[in-house]
DNA sequence: GATAGAATTTAGGCATGCCTAAATTATGGG
DNA sequence: CCCATAATTTAGGCATGCCTAAATTCTATC
């Protein structure tokens, strides 16, 4: 069985994989909150599981086995987000974290009859896509706002939840998903993107960019 | 913090203090199929953080503390299986074991926007009452069936949801929450009583039968 | 009131998942 | 190529929550 924390650094090895390629210890570490040398031995023990594969001090990568319960963790979060904001009503900013606490209390069973009652849906709050139960994305990859170029404009599809006040922050700028934004510039210097939403202009650090998407 | 472990036991202390007034280490251990032993050990930590007494020998019992907390439980686990049944229109026999993972991962926000989805509901599926978010009951008790006479009739108010072979067996016989049913007799050899529903007669053990509400 | 049998507790162990401190390996600038 | 520094692993510990086996206490019966 594969318990509540090996289901979270599957999923933070999933997400830290599409970033870098490959989820190396102390970005592990960084992302659980956790020690690193705590990592070291749980990333073993998913080895041993076949969930992982792992080269000491080079870094781990999930197995097909390991991605498969990464993506289902990644679709009952997502769906959770999307009740707790449309359903429940649940302040947007909060919903993260409460939507983590379930992921890891919901049933196969439970998981398909929440997607039949919000109609299937594959795209949660935050504008990311949800896997589909076969373990599939639906819809095409978005750009990163970090491979735009200065003066293109585009729609805002999704934004990072993670954290509540950043999350609180964009939504106040109206950097929402579906709206018009334009990236007017580049500060290399202090790792920042210019860009404007409804005539006003922001500047938003390199680690938020990333995590936006455009299309 | 109170760890999903010592809500289980808080929650199996409370339901065994409704019926015997007192939670036996042995019976404690049976309801969370955990081994007498242990149950000392956990009962003893509770008393420690105040939401136990308890006495060597002799049993535990709640403190406000605890009952407040078990009750909190309570009225989680019971909008879940409302929500999953009437909403997620789950099998009525696999409710309670869903429930009862998901009341861990239930944050008050989360249970307070449940029950106003649900409508502030009183009673849950199987017709028990749900606690209000202050700790107390919004209706009378209901009688227990081994109080009735032989030849008294009334209306089912509740039946055991724990497990789901009962359930099922109940369901089929047409012994759910609303039903016209009367005890038709006694068998103190046996330990059971006879009943009547919809003309169709059967037996029930003891053991169900005190877990039937009537009113 | 003694005593057999049931209930309960104590003692000692084990897996999980985390920690800190110390040792080891990797890496990039000179 | 060397070496300082960063990244990583190893070693040793700790809390939680469970287990079994053995000792203790309770209780009901004679």
């Amino acid at each position: 069985m594969t318990s509540i924390s090996q289901q979270d650094y599957l999923l933070a090895i999933y997400r830290l994989q599409e970033g870098e390629g490959l989820a190396s210890t102390t970005a592990l570490a960084r992302r659980l909150d956790i020690a690193p040398a705590s990592v070291t031995g749980m990333v073993r023990k998913l080895q041993r599981k076949g969930l992982v594969e792992y080269q000491p001090y080079r870094g781990a990568l999930l197995t097909p086995a390991g991605e498969r319960q990464a993506l289902q963790m990644l679709r009952r979060h997502r769906l959770w987000e999307l009740f707790l904001t449309q359903v429940l009503e649940l302040p947007w900013d909060k919903v993260h974290e409460e939507a983590h606490r379930l992921e890891h209390a919901t049933s196969d069973r439970v998981a398909e009859q929440l997607a039949v009652f919000l109609g299937h849906p594959h795209v949660d709050p935050h504008g990311h896509r949800i896997p589909s139960s076969n373990g599939t994305f639906p819809l095409q990859p978005r750009a990163c706002m970090l491979e735009w170029e200065a003066g293109q404009t585009g729609t805002v599809a999704a934004i990072p939840d993670d954290d509540p006040a950043i999350l609180r922050q964009l939504a106040a700028w109206g950097i929402v998903p579906g709206a018009q934004l334009t990236v007017t510039g580049w500060d290399t210097a202090r790792d920042t993107v210019l860009v404007e939403v409804g005539n006003r202009k922001w500047t938003l650090g390199r680690d938020v960019a990333r995590q936006i998407r455009l299309e």
